[in-house]
DNA sequence: TGACACGTACGACGCTCTTCGTATGATTTC
DNA sequence: GAAATCATACGAAGAGCGTCGTACGTGTCA
């Protein structure tokens, strides 16, 4: 079935964009070198996934060159709020209040991002009911 | 490969484990009539699924009535921390926080909550960093 | 006692994901 | 300019997932 924002990363996919957004547009090699890091992996295996993924409109590539240079299409907030939607969803039956304890409760925070969590909330109290679009 | 955790439940395994939580230990009929509102599906299909599940460990059953009755061995926590982990490392890049704020940015969530969160978030800054365990 | 409803068991098909091997073309280097 | 190096392209194999059809056993009830 087809999705109604795209295509969705599948995990490989979701690795390689991860290095994609950290290191902003790069070469199959570049990707390739972190990802290969503490795994077995073929060059090719990752190049061919890249290639799948431009297929996908998940990254566009700049073929000026002789080494192509791959670049994120999907952008890293939609992603994750497309897979946030899905988790709450499907594992957590609708209730997004429940994953932000179980996040919360899991793993660690830091006292700042503690409080920057809370100044979220004031700001969402603040107004009301009202959902930010985006 | 295999998961350190078990088995990792597929998407329509999860759905299922969803009735399983909800409803408790159920027959496959009762599980394929919730499943199967608003999508087409067929009886044989949740029954091969759950047969599966069966084998992986996800689910036990009582088989002493004709129709056989099966439960969640899965728990619905350790399940949803495994996807949170999951999530984070994957989307979020190990950042806790952004899901948290991704989370509470894009879905809504209500004073009451809000304020159970507000109380969380207390718990953890006086524990330090101290991680609790459940 | 047949017919029918309802249950499980199980094999198979189509699809996607992931990985890899191999072919082939361009660029460098001596 | 020939060889080695590095890039892309592409096909294919293996595995898992989701779905379904079919076989078959067991109750029920005119």
């Amino acid at each position: 079935m087809s999705d109604r924002n795209g295509t969705r990363p599948t995990q490989v996919e979701l690795d390689i964009l991860q290095v994609l957004w950290r290191q902003g547009p790069s070469t199959v090699r570049a990707v390739h070198e972190v990802l290969s890091q503490g795994k077995e992996l073929t060059y090719t295996s990752t190049l061919k996934t890249m290639q799948v993924m431009h297929e996908k409109g998940l990254v566009a590539r700049d073929e000026s060159q002789r080494s192509h240079i791959y670049e994120a299409v999907v952008q890293q907030k939609s992603t994750q709020q497309q897979f946030v939607c899905d988790l709450v969803d499907r594992v957590f039956g609708g209730a997004t209040e429940q994953l932000v304890v179980q996040a919360l409760s899991s793993r660690s925070v830091s006292t700042d991002e503690i409080a920057e969590i809370r100044k979220l909330l004031d700001e969402l109290e603040g107004k009301g009911s009202g959902i930010p679009q985006k």
